[in-house]
DNA sequence: GCAAAGATTTGCT
DNA sequence: GCAAATCTTTGCC
């Protein structure tokens, strides 16, 4: 590799491969931890790099959308791979969904949380624009949800349908620069899927990057659990 | 056409 | 720790 004498600059960040994403669920939800997430749609550029996500996949996974089979809402994820799927969920917030595998197979990655790299600001005013009150909150903790990122990022329903693997699409991925360490991966069940039962409840396909300060609340209470019950050490 | 529930977040008791 | 906010999507009559 050419080192350079005298680096301009950060690298222009690569698109996230389509290839990874066309590939098994799981392997590419783990792949998607460490990636940036990047938006050029407002006057700021807005960067985060993404610590937690969720896989759902096939018509068999009783958590998905998709286990009712194709229906008007979820007809993308039966596209193919790569393609954005924003829900309204609880009538007040968007989640961001990567579209995985290929075509016919129903199956997506749930952005549950992005540490912001840049554009903070941006994210902050985004957030108080749809509260209409002050976000007190540190940076870190802008986009800790899967409703915060849509709300930090500005995303709706009608960005369903966006090429996230297109280099000059307005909200698109980028893999995490070269050099850069891999995270510490943690897998650990899915949230918020009760109605779903087992074994959907309990299997492993959340997975996050381990001691990010941009992690959801659900993941935090998952991983400070009580001490067990009885005398503790001092 | 109507009723029920939801891949969440926030604020109060 | 628990319940409200808020509205779309889906299931059933």
């Amino acid at each position: 590799m050419t080192e350079g004498s005298g680096v301009a600059g950060p690298p222009p960040g690569s698109p996230f491969p389509r290839h990874v994403l066309a590939g098994d669920t799981l392997a590419a939800a783990r792949a998607l931890l460490g990636a940036r997430l990047v938006s050029d749609r407002g006057v700021e550029r807005l960067v985060g790099r993404i610590v937690e996500v969720e896989a759902y996949v096939g018509e068999a996974d009783r958590a998905s959308h998709a286990r009712m089979g194709r229906t008007p809402r979820n007809r993308v994820m039966f596209g193919p791979p790569g393609i954005a799927y924003v829900y309204l969920v609880y009538g007040m917030h968007h989640c961001l969904n990567v579209v995985t595998e290929p075509e016919s197979r129903p199956a997506a990655i749930l952005i549950r949380a992005v540490e912001p790299l840049a554009g903070s600001g941006a994210m902050r005013r985004a957030r108080e624009r749809g509260r209409g009150v002050r976000v007190a909150v540190p940076d870190a903790r802008l986009a800790a949800g899967p409703g915060l990122v849509g709300a930090a990022f500005g995303l709706d329903r009608s960005d369903t349908g966006l090429d996230l693997c297109d280099p000059a699409s307005g909200l698109r991925l980028e893999a995490a620069p070269a050099g850069e360490a891999p995270p510490t991966v943690l897998a650990t069940p899915r949230i918020g899927i009760a109605y779903a039962g087992e074994p959907w409840t309990s299997v492993p396909w959340r997975f996050l990057v381990a001691g990010s300060p941009s992690l959801s609340g659900g993941a935090a209470s998952a991983l400070t659990r009580r001490p067990a019950p009885g005398p503790r050490p001092a």
